[in-house]
DNA sequence: TTTAGGG
DNA sequence: CCCTAAA
């Protein structure tokens, strides 16, 4: 018996795996093709689809490559100088945030299941998990195994559930101690312990407060490693829930179709869709938690090029979206120049930018998150700096209060005790996940550092606006200074000039944001689907998913656009999370919306996360390998990144993968368990596909139910 | 548009 | 991921 003929047989006999099982009722709820359509494709036959004549192409190539004027490259490109800062101490860590939450709340989609539905695939469901569990345990963080853990506890036994919750509750809060950093969205009117189960209610208003524990650079890979677990930890939510919950009914089509993927014992179906909830958001930047995750401190260069690139892409897809002039202070008029005019600036910013760049990145080490306080409702993010850099900007006219002093030796020194972030107005549709709000913060915050942020200085509550001025003159950096001195971060409505300015604010001070920046409307964030109703839900409320089984309540209701104000009052603690979500690896900001055809543009990389390789091998495992459409349909009907093409390839990819050796794979390494499935899958269809060949079909399939 | 493969 | 020939 060859290997192959081996894990066919394997594949045959294992009842988890066994294809020669008739298409269950739920799958042919989910399937889009018609009945018949199924009956043909039962023996993995591609089904017949009428299909449009090639006359219809050829537009794309056409399309496909233009040179990447300019003009693409913007002002963030200066931006990501003056940002850089920023991002690698505190939202770098946002972008890093780990799904966890959201992995909690993903569930939530894959609700909605026909109980009958439930109850037939909830056998093999519970099946699965135990499988599983056994199989993959020690290749797994033990988070994972304990969210495991929990989600069987809630599949079976009430008790073992809330034991598990309660261990899930302190596991969180003692990684997040640890962390000394956490990113989350709160609530209002949440407590802490709802916030770490992820079972949010009412508004969650998001307010960043991205903070990290002195030293936070020096142990950076040691919390990194933290991270990761947490990210872990997070993913396996547990679709389970689908039995409970009165709330589905809530989620519109995209839930019904998620729920197409009942199966997975870690939500997969829930997990692809998940994500790509988050990622249909992104335009296609890169997620932050890609771009300066891990290493930041390697070598600034490497590090500069990659924040570069993250704001470049931000302000090209990203920035201007989402600014709703009823917001903002300034009007929106002021701020679209900025992107519009890009072009004109972009030769001299980049000049500007290369002379930075250096120095920011030198300065950066300097920065320490402290922690800051609470969620209690006001976000901010402490920032305290000790080195004065003011040397290293001595020779910068547009940085009054880095150059301190007139002369020689009289350097001011600042710490930037509260950075608050500019208010933020996240919309979301309820049946999005923790995980994508957080992304959509991450990018309302991205968007607007990408967006041009001006720091103003507050001196005795006054602004200051004479640049020009030296601080001496401005009255600043007498010894009150620390207590009068402020920042605030402003939206830079004018394209130019600020830009320097942020250059030479190395985040070093403090800055007091208070300023509102923008409110930031995913409007399409969802997914065509359905949702688009959700937008006059609106809510702000991130809606964890049961997955505490309890707090349905908390659902809320959806909260009209207007409430605005109600949301400023809340309290948008973020909590900063600094999670490096491998599988949220790529957080993209959203704001698609704003995403030009500017075609041309390779998309950007986005690495399947392991529950998205699950997802695919259980589509494929069921659909076949000749239906790619059908597999995105089923499995990835909500990740508008990955077309059936990209399925296809990582399909290609993952037999190659399973078929190598361990130490030649790369990138996120795919549990064995699954690779397995892959080479079973794939053996199977191929076997299928020869036996249909022939010429007959019929009698094959008969021969394999046999 | 979808498949299937090469690049 | 991209690009394309085919279907």
């Amino acid at each position: 018996m060859t290997s192959h003929e081996q894990r066919n047989h394997q594949l045959l006999t294992n009842p988890l795996v066994n294809f020669k099982q008739p298409k269950r009722r739920a799958e042919m709820v989910f399937q889009k093709r018609s009945s018949s359509e199924m009956e043909s494709c039962g023996g993995g036959q591609v089904a017949e689809m009428p299909r449009v004549p090639k006359s219809a192409r050829g537009k794309r190539s056409v399309r496909k490559k233009e040179a990447q004027s300019p003009a693409q490259m913007s002002a963030f490109d200066l931006l990501a100088t003056v940002a850089g800062k920023l991002l690698d101490e505190g939202v770098g860590s946002l972008g890093n945030m780990s799904a966890g939450a959201s992995a909690l709340a993903a569930c939530a989609k894959d609700v909605r299941v026909k109980q009958e539905q439930c109850d037939e695939e909830m056998k093999q469901f519970k099946h699965e998990v135990t499988d599983q569990d056994s199989c993959n345990e020690s290749a797994i963080l033990p988070h994972i195994a304990f969210q495991r853990a929990v989600n069987n506890a809630r599949t079976e036994d009430p008790k073992a559930k809330s034991e598990a919750q309660d261990k899930e509750s302190s596991m969180i809060s003692c990684t997040k101690a640890e962390l000394g950093c956490n990113f989350g969205v709160i609530a209002d009117r949440w407590s802490p312990e709802s916030v770490e189960s992820g079972a949010f209610t009412g508004d969650a208003v998001a307010s960043l407060m991205p903070t990290a524990p002195a030293g936070f650079h020096k142990n950076a890979p040691e919390m990194y490693n933290l991270l990761d677990s947490m990210d872990v930890d997070a993913k396996p939510p547990p679709l389970v829930s689908s039995d409970s919950t009165g709330e589905m009914p809530l989620y519109g089509d995209k839930i019904h179709r998620s729920t197409s993927l009942p199966r997975g014992p870690k939500g997969v179906g829930g997990f692809a869709v998940d994500r790509d909830d988050d990622d249909d958001k992104s335009s296609g930047c890169t997620h932050p938690s890609t771009t300066t995750n891990r290493d930041f401190r390697s070598n600034c260069t490497a590090e500069y090029s990659r924040v570069r690139k993250l704001l470049t892409s931000k302000y090209r897809k990203v920035a201007p979206a989402r600014i709703h002039k009823s917001d903002l202070s300034y009007s929106d008029v002021e701020r679209k120049p900025s992107f519009r005019n890009k072009k004109m600036h972009y030769t001299r910013q980049r000049t500007q930018r290369s002379t930075f760049k250096r120095r920011k990145l030198f300065d950066r080490h300097s920065v320490l998150a402290s922690e800051f306080g609470a969620a209690n409702g006001k976000g901010s993010t402490k920032v305290t700096g000790r080195d004065s850099h003011a040397e290293a900007n001595k020779g910068t006219n547009s940085m009054p209060f880095q150059k301190s002093c007139v002369s020689n030796d009289c350097h001011v020194k600042l710490r930037i005790k509260s950075f608050k972030v500019p208010e933020l107005l996240v919309e979301i549709p309820e049946s999005a996940t923790v995980g994508s709000l957080k992304k959509t913060v991450l990018e309302a915050v991205t968007a607007i550092l990408g967006g041009g942020l001006r720091v103003g200085v507050l001196h005795h509550g006054k602004k200051v606006r004479d640049d020009s001025k030296t601080l001496i003159q401005a009255g600043i950096g007498q010894d009150d200074m620390l207590d009068n001195l402020g920042f605030s971060l402003e939206p830079n409505c004018t394209q130019n000039p600020q830009v320097q300015v942020p250059e030479d604010i190395s985040f070093l001070e403090t800055i007091d944001t208070t300023e509102p920046l923008a409110r930031i409307a995913p409007a399409d964030s969802c997914s065509k689907h359905g949702e688009v109703d959700v937008s006059q839900e609106l809510a702000l409320t991130p809606l964890a998913m049961n997955y505490q089984g309890s707090d349905h309540d908390s659902v809320h209701s959806p909260r009209g656009v207007s409430s605005p104000d109600k949301v400023s009052t809340h309290s948008r603690a973020l909590v900063p999370v600094p999670a490096a979500d491998p599988n949220a690896g790529a957080v993209v900001p959203a704001n698609k919306s704003k995403r030009s055809p500017e075609q041309g543009q390779r998309r950007i990389r986005r690495p399947f996360s392991v529950a998205e390789v699950e997802a695919l091998v259980l589509a494929v495992e069921k659909l076949g390998t000749g239906r790619w459409r059908d597999v995105k349909l089923r499995a990835f009907d909500n990740a508008k990144h990955r077309t059936y093409v990209d399925l296809k390839d990582k399909w290609k990819t993952l037999v190659h993968t399973a078929s190598i050796s361990p130490q030649q794979r790369r990138g996120e390494p795919v549990p064995q368990e699954l690779l397995d499935r892959v080479l079973a899958a794939q053996a199977y269809w191929s076997q299928q596909q020869a036996k249909l060949q022939p010429k007959t079909p019929p009698l094959a399939e008969a021969r394999l139910l046999t």
